[in-house]
DNA sequence: TTATTAAAAGACAAAAAGGTCTTTTGGTAA
DNA sequence: TTACCAAAAGACCTTTTTGTCTTTTAATAA
């Protein structure tokens, strides 16, 4: 579905923002280490979400990440486009530069209806309410913890 | 949607068969320039394929590609997993090696039934019936010709 | 049986994705 | 103001994907 970046950014996110709701500020390690992700590349993705102004962060003791209170939600699908540019959910499966329903490729009808829903998905949630989905117990971010 | 390889053995398959169809026999290079893709990876591509038993080839003056008579179809599910592996739809989209109503990610609701949706569409579609569709005009495998 | 044609095989290489590690910078607290 | 802590920066590396090219093998037709 996505890619390793996007992946381990999705989950980093999500946990970051949970941690936060407890008025926690996790670290690299500890992001690491709860979603499951290598330590080092975690570290270089979320300096990037945060040169992106997608996260915020402290140095020095007592620091880390942490979403600012006066943002709006982070709909998921621009987390996406920031990470793998545009073409995610917008091509044509078979490649197709041009591919609509004036030119459609053959798998154009049946895939049409189920891009349009992924794209809703990721439009309507965001890391934050992922991450209330996770607070209320409801959902799982990693194997071992429900 | 699909990695490279896929897309142009996807294309280049149902070319091919639509091509027999005409009781043509395309080579490498007639494939490539038609799908629009590059013309000694569309060759090393269509090799493995002969390869895996999913095409015929003949050398020679006359020779190119084409399909056994007597073979069924052959779904889009199965090229997929022959090329990228098994893990293509079956994943959780937010990278949980457990994921299931049981023990569900924060995406799993919603994208359970998306997923559900493009299994049924690879498995149900095959080369045969998408260059059927091409075939009768209905759909375009290229950006000129419809 | 030779010339020609076209696929098969496989070495090679560029680019992108994924990942590691060291050094520097900027905070915090004692 | 020193010691320490943790993120920032960026060099470096590995693997996978994508792609190129040359040589060999097999089929056909004259």
């Amino acid at each position: 579905m996505f890619n390793k970046e996007t992946e381990y950014a999705l989950r980093g996110l999500v946990y970051i923002k949970l941690q936060n709701l407890k008025e926690r500020r996790p670290g690299t390690l500890e992001v690491a280490k709860e979603i499951e992700a290598p330590p080092f590349f975690t570290a270089k993705i979320l300096q990037r979400l945060v040169r992106s102004g997608f996260l915020r962060s402290l140095k020095g003791k007592g620091g880390g990440f942490f979403f600012d209170p006066g943002k709006p939600d982070l709909p998921i699908i621009n987390l996406i486009s920031a990470i793998e540019g545009d073409r995610s959910f917008s091509g044509c499966s078979f490649g197709l530069k041009q591919c609509d329903s004036d030119n459609p490729c053959p798998l154009h009808e049946k895939y049409a209806p189920i891009k349009e829903a992924l794209n809703k998905l990721i439009t309507e949630e965001s890391v934050q309410s992922l991450a209330e989905k996770v607070y209320k117990k409801e959902f799982s971010l990693n194997e071992f913890l429900k």
